[in-house]
DNA sequence: GATAGGCTGATTTTCGAAAAAATCAAACCA
DNA sequence: TGGTTTGATTTTTTCGAAAATCAGCCTATC
């Protein structure tokens, strides 16, 4: 009967370090915000050092930037990163895929079918809008992860999982603004089709095709967002926006 | 006339950093050692939180290991890791290495030439145990580092650094044990002349070799230290062993 | 004799106060 | 006016004591 907040011995540290990596993806800790230890203290409920110690492993993944004595800033968003982003994803993908093609048995193909299936049904019951939804975005990554799961690489794995997250900032920021979204249920359909049939160079050439159409989809529709995020790191006060 | 010990507005945490990275990377710290703050506190003058704040940010570069409730551990070697590391540094480094050809100007040759003269100097000095060095090790990481510098991306950079800082240590392990070396100066000199070249096959070819070879001279040489790490990370107190 | 439960000492983790550093603004001089 | 110094205020960084947790050992019980 005894109450279980943290799952299993996990330190505050731990738990402070997941909330915050998820809401610096889901934006709700913007991009090239300064992040004051005051206000991060209550929004967390945990202490300096506490904070300080996930904050450190943040700026290790990217997320968050350090500048020496002056704080915490979360990683700005830009043009020029999103296209680098790209471009090492596509690498990256394209080997995991290959790699989980090569090695994955029975049990990986049906994990896909799975996690496939679970998306697939989220998306339809909840219409046009899914894209906006937390629980689809967790999904939407399950699955693209099943894809490689199979990949034998700890190593590329993890590398990775690390620039999907990134990524994910990116295709957070396009979908507030799309008005009408390609057929991205189909494409998810044939990627995993074309795994499935263990199909190398199509699996590759189509995951390509998908990471970089979803780059050109944020630059057209939300690229004008992150032209100048300076402004937003050296943010003033809300007093002097109001005069 | 004011003395700097720290080079520029460094924090203490970072100080301790990458003290502490260099530490692991050259094995100061040995691979899966326990990490007792009490102990790091001596050895590196400062505070429990500080470094907490250091090794978290270590775990996420993958030398340290967190184990939650139980403290931290120098992340272990091992065949497997080794052969990981291989391969993806196989991928990247090519990837690089094609890219910093395609983009270098001028200035970049000049810089991989002045590199390559220093450490070559150095390993002249040093005569035949140059491997041995701290400094040289130093050059050696710079030269590598100089043929990929035009590489226009900068999260592959970091990918590639990150790997290179962890495969130094199977460097240095093979080092200790070998009897006579393979002409790696000779190694060095023809692909900086393939990359000045813009030969991009040739040069990818050869820096493929570059790391399969180090890698093969690794396990033949030093394979046995590593087999069974998990004694070490459980290790028990002297006086048991002395039993 | 084996196992669960509870104690004890060692080790890790968390906390918030205190020190250090940066920022902002008013006062000052050229 | 323009630029620098000074000092008060805010924000970050560091510290070590206190709380929480773990590992080993002992005991009670079946």
């Amino acid at each position: 009967m005894r109450e279980k907040l943290k799952p299993a011995g996990e330190t505050r540290a731990a738990d402070v370090l997941h909330r915050m990596r998820a809401d610096i993806i889901s934006c709700a800790l913007k991009p090239g915000a300064k992040l004051r230890f005051e206000g991060l203290r209550e929004m967390y409920a945990v202490s300096f050092s506490t904070l300080r110690e996930a904050l450190s492993r943040l700026v290790a993944e990217g997320l968050v930037i350090a500048e020496d004595q002056r704080g915490f800033v979360v990683a700005p968003v830009s043009i020029d990163d999103l296209n680098d982003l790209t471009y090492v994803r596509v690498l990256v993908e394209r080997e995991c895929l290959a790699l989980a093609i090569k090695n994955g048995d029975d049990g990986w193909e049906a994990d896909i079918i799975g996690a496939f299936h679970r998306m697939d049904r989220l998306q339809t019951r909840l219409g046009s809008n899914y894209y906006l939804s937390e629980e689809w975005g967790k999904l939407h990554g399950d699955f693209h992860f099943s894809l490689v799961a199979a990949c034998a690489s700890p190593n590329l794995l993890e590398i990775r999982q690390k620039l999907f997250e990134r990524a994910h900032r990116y295709r957070r920021m396009s979908s507030q603004f799309r008005t009408k979204w390609r057929a991205k249920d189909v494409e998810h359909k044939m990627i995993m089709d074309s795994v499935i049939a263990r199909d190398v160079p199509k699996a590759q050439e189509l995951i390509e095709r998908h990471i970089r159409e979803t780059t050109e989809n944020v630059i057209k529709h939300a690229g004008h967002l992150f032209v100048a995020h300076e402004e937003v790191r050296h943010g003033r006060p809300d007093h002097v926006a109001a005069e």
